[in-house]
RNA sequence: GGUCACGUAGCUCAAAUGGAUAGAGCAACUGCCUUCUAAGCAGUAGGUUACAGGUUCGAAUCCUGUCGUGAUCACCA
């Protein structure tokens, strides 16, 4: 991070420690305090005490009166246990609150950051063309597309990038079985989403499958060597077998579209593993010509990492055919070739930890210095109460029916409101967004390290920490915005001598803190820092919403300080929660 | 078994990367709507941060060990 949101006041502090000890310190450690009472912020002076050899008293009251002079008396200082506190008096707010309230304060957002402008693929989704997209393709989408807004905003280049698994055993698992019960039915006599479709036939190939297994004690079971033939025909081109596979990929991909249409999500550039997945093998060639790799007698070729805890990999099985590392060798140097790119990061689960340390080891093994470049973003999975999510099992949630169920309940909730307020039938509410932004946000203000256990009876809460919360309050700031144009009238340049009491600092301040964050948010990989960041200023938000008539034309001037403060508290809710992937609706 | 994560209030999660008295929400109980949106606000109660050591001015955070949970170690993807 070259800019370091305290600058302002470490530039001070730096130049005082020069005046007065005659050193150059490179680091100074600032934080906010927990408490108010302390002060604003604080510099802590354990650390600096060792490296300039002073006490810490004499250090503390030293630098406090630099800074008291060069903010001419509008911050006043207290040294306690360690700490020096500065607390800055109220012209120091006013003058946050009319940085702010300039329009270009979002627009600026971009370029203060002094950021060197990175070009960044950002892979994401990925999803197999046999099954629709359930939880776990929900955390990884809300992720990966909240990282890439959040990338965005502070002024990256990103494109995003999903690659469909549309070839391979799996597929040709679901179309054996279509092929064998189906009797020719499609989605569309059967008025099922596509990708429901071809999922219930994939299942019902495993079911069967495991009922064999039972049977025969062999893995090369009937069934499954009927799905090996088709994936034999497949590599070979059999038409007949092309034309099945087409028709029911373009099912789950209209069924994919419809989910991701919802959501919101939108790729810049969408892969499929059958177009790509040669290109790995020929690179496996190279590299066995090269002596990288080796070869077995059976043909198939491998990687030996001489290394401890690196078993021998295989890259290209007997038969010649590709596993899944080499495809991700090939696609990797494809996409470094056709774009130049300062990063690449796949937001994959960390079930394929080792997948990618793998990958990332072939690569340097073959030479390619831009390995370094490559990132893998590791989240941590979500389990229902019950345990893992498995098909096999038959426990899998799917996305499509999370969101209506959540739109469901927004309506029910809904309801139950309205018979005690007299809403007017004209009232624009969108059940959809309500429902949505309650999902979304219970998904990602949880940090991405962390397991998720979703309970889809009682996981999302309306109330409290939660994305509903965030847009009644949201709604609410809108609303008083209307009023105030109702019943009162924009002042300028009336603002002078302002008192703030503890809320209206509060909210200042942390509003205040949004550039910061975000900064954070993208430096950590971790939307969840912006999540809960915009749940703590809805709240404090509520607090002075609660404690003072905000909207007054008896009290002109305060009104408009007020409706500076809601104007761009409103527009940092709606701004973050954007970044989040989540629309807000003015009136619920 | 090897490797890698995680373990914080009854439940779900925070804690500015080592800082001050570990904070929220849900559930429970108590107040606040003739006054700007009560899907809100205020309050009560709830903690030996899994356990044991260590590092230092200072540890939920770093190190070591133990226990627990999960992931991963395929000619699956």
């Amino acid at each position: 991070m070259n800019k370091n949101y305290f600058q302002p006041i470490e530039k001070i502090i730096k130049k005082a420690i020069y005046s007065i000890y005659k050193k150059k310190i490179i680091k100074l450690d600032f934080q906010y305090p927990k408490n108010n009472d302390f002060g604003d912020i604080s510099l802590v002076l354990f650390s600096l005490s060792n490296t300039l050899n002073k006490p810490i008293k004499e250090i503390g009251e030293n630098i406090g009166n630099y800074v008291n002079n060069e903010f001419n008396n509008d911050v006043k200082f207290s040294i306690l246990k360690g700490f020096l506190n500065f607390i800055f008096k109220d012209n120091y707010y006013l003058s946050l609150l009319r940085e702010m309230s300039n329009s270009n304060f979002f627009y600026n957002i971009k370029k203060n950051f002094f950021l060197k402008k990175k070009k960044i693929i950002i892979e994401y989704s990925s999803p197999n063309a046999n099954k629709p997209l359930h939880l776990g393709h929900l955390r990884n989408i809300l992720i990966g597309s909240s990282m890439s807004k959040i990338l965005k905003m502070i002024g990256h280049d990103v494109i995003q990038v999903q690659i469909i698994n549309d070839r391979g055993i799996h597929v040709c698992k679901s179309i054996i079985a279509w092929k064998k019960f189906g009797n020719g039915i499609t989605p569309i006599k059967q008025n099922i989403k596509g990708d429901h479709f071809v999922g219930k036939y994939y299942s019902f190939f495993e079911k069967i499958y495991n009922e064999e297994l039972n049977k025969y004690k062999n893995k090369e079971t009937p069934i499954l060597k009927c799905a090996r033939i088709l994936l034999k025909k497949w590599e070979n081109g059999d038409k007949k077998t092309i034309d099945i596979w087409k028709k029911m990929n373009n099912w789950v991909y209209d069924g994919f579209k419809e989910t991701y249409d919802k959501l919101g999500i939108n790729f810049d550039i969408t892969e499929y593993e059958s177009n790509i997945y040669n290109i790995g093998k020929e690179i496996i060639k190279e590299g066995l010509k090269k002596g990288i790799f080796f070869k077995k007698k059976d043909g198939s070729v491998w990687i030996d990492f001489n290394k401890k805890g690196y078993d021998p990999k295989l890259l290209l099985r007997s038969d010649k055919t590709s596993v899944y590392i080499t495809q991700d060798i090939g696609n990797a140097i494809k996409r470094l070739k056709e774009f130049n790119i300062d990063r690449m990061i796949y937001v994959v689960g960390k079930e394929q930890e080792n997948h990618f340390k793998i990958l990332f080891r072939i690569l340097k093994s073959l030479g390619y210095l831009w390995v370094n470049k490559l990132f893998h973003f590791s989240y941590e999975m979500v389990f229902l109460p019950t345990g893992r999510m498995q098909s096999r099992v038959g426990n899998v949630i799917n996305i499509d029916y999370i969101i209506s169920k959540m739109i469901s309940i927004a309506k029910k909730n809904f309801n139950k409101k309205r018979l005690i307020k007299n809403y007017k039938k004209d009232d624009i509410i969108s059940y959809e967004k309500i429902g949505l932004s309650a999902l979304k946000y219970f998904f990602l203000k949880m940090d991405p390290k962390k397991k998720i256990i979703f309970d889809p009876l009682k996981s999302i809460n309306f109330k409290g920490n939660t994305g509903v919360y965030i847009q009644y309050t949201y709604s609410r700031i809108r609303s008083l915005e209307r009023n105030f144009l109702k019943s009162c009238y924009l002042i300028n340049n009336c603002w002078n001598n302002i008192i703030f009491d503890l809320y209206e600092k509060n909210i200042i301040k942390i509003i205040n803190k949004y550039p910061f964050v975000l900064i954070k948010s993208s430096n950590n990989f971790d939307p969840s820092l912006l999540a809960n960041y915009i749940y703590e200023i809805s709240r404090t938000f509520n607090r002075l919403y609660q404690k003072k008539k905000l909207i007054d034309c008896k009290n002109i001037i305060y009104s408009n300080i007020y409706i500076n403060i809601i104007h761009i508290t409103g527009n940092i809710i709606k701004s973050g929660m954007n970044l989040l992937g989540i629309d807000m609706i003015d009136i619920m």
